[in-house]
DNA sequence: GTGAAAGCGCTAACAG
DNA sequence: CTGTTAGCGCTTTCAC
């Protein structure tokens, strides 16, 4: 059994509040009693329990977070970004991956309200009505980070996806660029999915180009979908000459798809990506993408969720909007009407 | 304020006793009253509070993993097996992500322990004095994911990195090669610097192939050492027509810079990876890679460690080892004299 | 079947 | 400055 305050205190012949107290780092004790206690404290190895300690002063100093697939480049880089701002201000990170388990999130929300989670980070916004329901009477501070579910009362750390796609779009556009395509998201996420779809239209319709259903397709953000939409679109009568993907997953797919069908990203087809994952920069060519400030909304996530928690008064009850940035890299180039097949 | 078990108690009109009986499925509480119970239960959104009930069990449900770099293809892949097999167990896990910060490795191993976490999982044996002492002394179940350190008493779950580093070089001296370069990792590391590099020169010494120094080199597992080390191989009087990277994500670094020099892959440089990443697959060419079986492993490191955990007398205290498994893709080719520039 | 009461390891008044 | 004591929210003997 670890050696508990009261084996301290014994040990060091004093009471368990002094030894509380040097623990505690209180002053109003005098140095060589300190002395003495760290030192027992250092004999038995003791190291207070912080199980005793929550329950005593109602505070566990435990974030969880909920994260859509932690192999995924874009989330496990929030979460890296979010672990680090949490541990910088001494709170831990329960974490739950969901692998697009619905129940397991149930699960894990209950767990974290058992747990007394001081908040709780989501990463996603496909909440079934169970589930926004729980939320919705936890009681703790809710933020959500990259996402913005409908109708929910809760702050969003976020950029604006439908200008971010607009501006992608208008890239293309401004390349010379008519046939674009769109490989979307999942239309049931407003965030990554209605409002990036939004953005598209919008900045063709700006530009006058006919808006072709058989350019747009809808994917999951992962590679594979990516890879198939592109097959589908290489199959088009009229081919496009670009294609826009919502996230650099499908855009990598893509890029694969054209490449194995012996084409070549960009002078055959130019493609998009967006969210600017680490690999944008590692795959050849690299991949020209709309970029989020990662490691700033993970930041900004804790920083303002930890405002929550300690009931700051100034907390702006606002969603943080981040500015999105393009990154021009390899995988788009200009279109002439003679560089075509 | 969260409502308690004495709360419900009163509203139920029965003893906090009988609560926690339903609370934990006992019998011997009368169907009635048990209903009663349920229902105030629901009606008051109470929940156990986990903190209370880790305090009198003795017990926290609670796992910590110490994770190298969460946004690793690799580790993100074994986290997320092992966070799978953690929650089908009702375990948690509170996990620190170390980024190369040694302190905040100190840090957390006592954050752990004040915690008491059950166990704990560590996936990297760069483990300095200060941090070997505290583990020596944490009392509780360790285990050691994808690395075995020397001179620790613990359990590891791992492949046979010798013998996997020489099978992936035998691969390619039967393609014909001879001249094969080798981009090692960190020779601080037993597991995964030593041994693959033991490996490859056994291998070339098995087939009486010349060592050559200007060949091997040492990285830091990460994609642009191994774009820079690629970079000096390229350099050579006569360079080498394979390259042996002990890390996917430096032989990508690799394919990069083989790429960026205007030459192919395979065409030009054969390229070996190891750990069977699942990107190996979404790049282009595929890469031939030396495959670890990660989900596997992270699988087995929770079972194992559960049953240290629950002190189970038929552990065997001996580390698991798994088999590799050569996974060839499009990234060799075989080697002939006269392909050669 | 059910309840009273004694802790689990710690902190925080409150005294001294 | 230092110690006594009453809980924090729950489980668990031990009676009834």
């Amino acid at each position: 059994m670890a050696p508990k305050i009261k084996d301290v205190a014994k040990r060091a012949g004093v009471s368990v509040t002094t030894v509380s107290r040097v623990l505690n780092g209180e002053k109003y004790v005098k140095d060589d009693l300190k002395e003495r206690v760290r030192k027992v404290i250092d004999e038995l190895g003791y190291s207070p329990s912080h199980i005793a300690r929550s329950l005593v002063r109602n505070k566990t100093n435990l974030i969880g977070v909920i994260v859509p697939d932690i192999t995924s480049s874009f989330y496990s880089s929030i979460l890296s970004s979010i672990e680090r701002s949490t541990s910088l201000n001494d709170y831990n990170l329960v974490v739950c991956n969901i692998m697009e388990d619905e129940d397991k999130e149930y699960k894990y929300l209950q767990v974290f309200k058992e747990m007394r989670v001081e908040g709780i980070i989501i990463m996603h916004e496909k909440l079934n009505d169970e589930t926004r329901e729980l939320i919705g009477k936890l009681g703790v501070p809710i933020i959500f980070s990259s996402v913005k579910p409908v109708e929910q009362p809760f702050i969003s750390v976020i950029i604006n996806d439908f200008h971010a796609a607009y501006d992608a779009a208008c890239h293309l556009i401004g390349l010379g660029h008519k046939r674009i395509a769109f490989i979307g998201g999942d239309m049931r996420d407003v965030t990554s999915g209605q409002n990036r779809y939004a953005g598209y239209i919008q900045a063709l319709k700006d530009h006058d180009i006919e808006v072709i259903k058989e350019y747009i397709h809808f994917g999951d953000y992962k590679t594979p979908s990516g890879y198939e939409i592109m097959k589908q679109l290489l199959a088009c009568e009229e081919r496009p000459t670009a294609v826009f993907a919502v996230s650099d997953d499908m855009a990598l797919g893509a890029m694969n798809c054209i490449h194995d069908h012996g084409l070549k990203v960009p002078d055959d087809m130019s493609v998009m990506g967006f969210d600017g994952s680490q690999w944008t920069e590692l795959v050849r060519p690299r991949l020209t993408s709309m970029g989020q400030p990662i490691q700033e909304m993970g930041k900004e996530t804790v920083n303002v969720l930890l405002k929550l928690i300690s009931g700051e008064q100034n907390v702006a009850k606002h969603d943080v909007i981040f500015e999105h940035k393009l990154v021009v890299r390899e995988s788009c180039r200009p279109y002439e009407e003679q560089s075509q097949t």
